[in-house]
DNA sequence: CGCCAGGCTTCTA
DNA sequence: TAGAAGCATGGC
């Protein structure tokens, strides 16, 4: 159910929306904590959210709501229909403990650019460099500001990125950026494809390898059969499934699985 | 200080 | 086709 308020939408009756987890299990990095609330800009729009019992509230307006904030939530997906394997008691276990992640659907450009920068990193020093980005480049939006737009970046020069602290992938980061705005390579279109051909085209990037496409293809793209596998991933996919994981099994769920390992792969450190 | 981080490219055998 | 080195930086 959901309510109308002046400047804020609440969602009731809804224990499948955890604004905590959805914002704490690693697919975004522009949001953080304050004054119990999660907070951050996407989509150059501000958004203060947070859970009060089994309502939701998003300081929104209803217009923002219907044309932003419902699709970056993936509100139009039942979680709770998806369909764990009966005799893989973990993946149960880890489905409850992570219940209420929400498959963020986020601007494509912004997930490739920021999964780019997530590489062989820490959170903290990605949200970091992220911010410095932003800060430099990005529009402002409600006293902050939006990602910055490929074409930004794309006009800067060799060592403009210099000040973001970025390393070694900074020419990933321009050279990501001057494809895009060059229209070679065309990120909303990849979304229509098969998620196998669009991960085809984001490895011809230089600077994307199967980890980042994926990220891509399932924070960004709407490809939500895609299963990134990071280093948490093996390590959990090598303890608790010595005989191989099989993901397609799950199809388009497969995503949401592995925001579900993955998460309680981080938080428990695997103490199974 | 040393180890490592939601990897990728390039070089080598 | 597989494995290792090198990459740039800073969190812990």
């Amino acid at each position: 159910m959901i309510d109308y308020n002046d400047g804020a939408v609440v969602l009731s009756g809804n224990d499948a929306f955890s604004p905590e987890r959805t914002f704490g299990c690693g697919q975004a990095f522009r949001f953080g904590e304050n004054e119990g609330c999660c907070e951050g800009i996407a989509f150059g729009k501000r958004l203060r959210v947070r859970s009060e019992g089994d309502r939701t509230i998003l300081s929104c307006s209803r217009e923002d709501f219907e044309s932003v904030w419902k699709d970056y939530f993936d509100l139009g997906r039942d979680y709770s229909a998806i369909n764990i394997d009966r005799d893989d008691a973990f993946l149960a276990k880890a489905a409850a403990f992570g219940r209420g992640i929400r498959i963020l659907r986020q601007q494509p450009w912004e997930a490739l650019c920021s999964f780019i920068i997530s590489q062989c990193n820490n959170i903290p020093r990605i949200k970091g460099i992220i911010a410095k980005l932003c800060g430099l480049y990005g529009e402002p939006a409600d006293g902050g500001f939006a990602f910055p737009t490929p074409e930004r970046i794309a006009a800067l020069p060799d060592d403009g990125l210099d000040a973001i602290r970025a390393g070694y992938r900074a020419p990933y980061i321009l050279g990501a950026a001057r494809a895009v705005a060059s229209g070679k390579l065309d990120l909303p279109a990849l979304t229509a494809l098969p998620t196998d051909d669009a991960r085809r085209v984001l490895l011809s990037v230089n600077g994307v390898g199967k980890k980042v496409a994926d990220c891509t293809l399932l924070y960004g793209l709407g490809h939500t059969d895609a299963f990134p596998v990071d280093v948490w991933m093996k390590r959990a996919l090598s303890e608790i499934y010595p005989g191989g994981f099989d993901e397609k099994r799950y199809g388009g769920d497969a995503g949401i699985i592995q925001q579900y390992i993955f998460y309680y792969a981080r938080e428990t450190k695997l103490n199974v």
